[in-house]
DNA sequence: GGCATTTGACCTCAA
DNA sequence: GTTGAGGTCAAATGC
């Protein structure tokens, strides 16, 4: 079936490097084809015919010379480029002389958000953050295609985003939780903890202060250094590789799947593991969502045994878990805790009994993991108190049993934390449904130290497009920096963006920087799908559409935009920041591969 | 052929 | 007693 409108015939010519979103005007072309276009050029105007592909090749691969010229080495084919080149895309460079992406946030993790949702059905979950995968075709291959929609799904994985944990500054990054308590509790395993790795994410952001996805940040920085993208590719796809080692063995142990559900309540599938250990009873159970991020992960049971050998965990620290405990020094008492009871091949090594790993932003601001999900989340409930109102919530049985409750801990996941929306960092400490509304409702808590604002997000139930957000308490400190900075950095006085305290701002008015304290301040944004805080300062409203507005979105009149969006907020405080540290601009970087 | 995964059906339990 | 959801089984399928 041929397509007239621009949008690509996935049926016919879905091959891997040809992703193109077709549900929205602003997403008929692919990032790669924006780049690898001359200026001026459309793209996308073709895709119905039998050569379609081959030019859009051409055109990607005129872009590959290009830098290959120009970095004097070579380019990967793009045929090894996943579909979604949009998001994960490493020869895309960085997106950020068009866009910035908030530091610490993947560019999976942008397109999670609210922010660019369409006004299509396409919708994320509010809880994962995650829009269906057949909203971008990644899957949507049919017929006689079969292979390549496998070669899809399979590069997707291996290319797929996950926020890499970043060292952690203030706060400790394991919880030690008290295993015989807890048959069933919660791990986020899937987390990349490369420490190594995060330093020179961390450097690289220091260094250029570039506000975009610390894997971006990496490969771009190397570029520089370098001069090499085959070698940044590399470094790249070797994170990558890494972190599809994570989502593939989280904590050491065998696993065997029996069974695989659909839970109400989430779109994600939930996987039934069994240890394969002759006579273990540990079992587990894993949530994915759409994009393949685990979101969430229950134990039960204890092993019997020691974990089992592997050369290749202990070789690569790929386990998340071991990779945590090995590169993350203990910053804390919690930490030192839960990294003195780790040991190689000490035995019942599960979360249940010794430590959570943590997922990205955990790392940041203090926040810990194991926080409980409960009605309130009232994180000075004592524990088992806790753990046991949300074993009643949850549902979560005791091995052998299905009726006495046990406590659970909830791990966050990276999508967990959400500063896209008002520049703040949010640590998801709890989510539930609620009555009268069968979509969950996520809860955030203010990462930063002390500031005792809260706030929840949940889809409205009379129109899934409509989030509702609600914001308690008041802000006692500025926006955070962008993550991976190191500190917080003011926000620049600029033409474009008054500040912090300006309201007059639509950048500001994403922000609750003056956040009302009334607990029952619900929104729901007319404008689908765009959190928008209550203040108290007569903030302008940020419409979405400002956002898909292609001027605003910095495709076309990108930088000089004064739309407000986090994103062009970040952007220019990321380039004046990089420009007095003389520091090449990713535009310019891009630029002189272009030219 | 063996093992792991998938997936529909069935079981159990709680509301 | 009914119903729905979570958990498990096991045959089918794939690697």
């Amino acid at each position: 079936m041929g397509s007239s409108s621009g949008s690509l015939d996935t049926s016919a010519n879905s091959q891997p490097s040809s992703f193109t979103f077709s549900t929205h005007p602003f997403m008929t072309t692919s990032f790669s084809d924006l780049l690898a276009s001359p200026i001026g050029s459309t793209t996308h105007d073709d895709h119905h015919s039998n050569n379609n592909y081959s030019n859009n090749d051409n055109q990607r691969r005129g872009f590959s010379d290009r830098v290959a010229e120009r970095t004097g080495s070579g380019v990967p084919k793009f045929k090894s480029i996943p579909p979604p080149s949009l998001p994960i895309s490493p020869p895309s460079i960085s997106p950020s002389s068009y866009f910035s992406i908030p530091p610490g946030l993947s560019p999976a993790e942008l397109l999670d958000s609210p922010v660019l949702l369409s006004t299509s059905n396409i919708l994320p979950s509010p809880t994962t953050g995650t829009f269906p995968a057949q909203a971008f075709n990644w899957k949507s291959n049919s017929g006689n295609n079969q292979q390549n929609v496998k070669q899809e799904n399979k590069n997707y994985v291996d290319f797929s985003f996950q926020p890499q944990a970043r060292p952690n500054t203030t706060s400790s990054t394991m919880f030690q939780t008290q295993a015989q308590q807890k048959p069933w509790t919660y791990q986020e395993p899937t987390k990349s903890n490369d420490f190594s790795s995060d330093k020179n994410i961390v450097k690289s952001e220091i260094t250029s202060m570039q506000s975009f996805s610390p894997e971006i940040a990496n490969i771009q920085t190397n570029t520089r250094s370098n001069g090499s993208f085959q070698s940044d590719y590399g470094n790249y796809h070797q994170q990558s590789q890494s972190i599809k080692e994570n989502m593939k063995s989280d904590d050491g142990y065998n696993w065997r799947k029996y069974g695989q559900k659909q839970v109400k309540g989430s779109e994600n599938p939930r996987s039934y593991y069994k240890c394969t250990y002759p006579s273990c009873p540990t079992k587990k159970k894993v949530e994915r969502s759409i994009d393949g991020q685990i979101t969430e992960i229950v134990y039960k049971g204890s092993h019997n045994h020691p974990k089992p050998q592997s050369t290749r965990r202990s070789s690569s620290l790929s386990g998340s878990s071991h990779a945590i405990q090995a590169i993350n020094p203990p910053t804390s008492e919690i930490q030192d805790q839960s990294y003195a009871t780790h040991g190689s091949g000490q035995m019942d090594t599960t979360p249940e009994n010794s430590s959570i790993s943590v997922g990205d932003d955990d790392l940041d601001h203090g926040s810990q993991k194991s926080k409980s999900a409960g009605d309130d989340f009232d994180e000075e409930e004592p524990e088992a108190k806790r753990w046991k109102r949300e074993g009643e919530n949850e549902g979560i049985s005791a091995p052998g049993s299905r009726t006495v409750r046990e406590p659970r801990v909830v791990v966050q996941t990276t999508s967990d934390i959400d500063i896209l929306d008002d520049g703040y960092r949010w640590r998801k400490y709890g989510q539930k449904v609620v009555k009268g509304n069968p979509n969950p409702r996520s809860y955030y808590k203010c990462t930063y130290l002390g500031c005792p604002v809260r706030k929840h997000v949940e889809r409205a139930s009379h129109d899934l497009r409509a989030v509702i957000t609600t914001y308690e308490g008041k802000h006692n400190h500025d926006v955070p920096a962008a993550r991976g900075s190191g500190n917080h950095r003011p926000l620049p006085d600029n033409s474009n963006n008054n500040g912090y305290n300006n309201g007059n701002n639509a950048a500001m008015a994403i922000r609750p920087s003056a956040v009302t304290s009334n607990p029952n301040n619900n929104m729901i944004n007319p404008l689908r799908s765009f959190r928008l805080p209550t203040t108290t300062e007569g903030q302008s409203p940020f419409t979405l559409e400002m956002l898909q507005s292609p001027g605003s979105f910095g495709f076309s009149s990108g930088y000089g935009n004064s739309v407000g969006s986090y994103m062009n907020q970040t952007q220019l405080t990321d380039n004046a920041v990089s420009r007095t540290r003389d520091e090449p601009r990713d535009d310019m970087f891009l630029e002189s591969l272009l030219c």
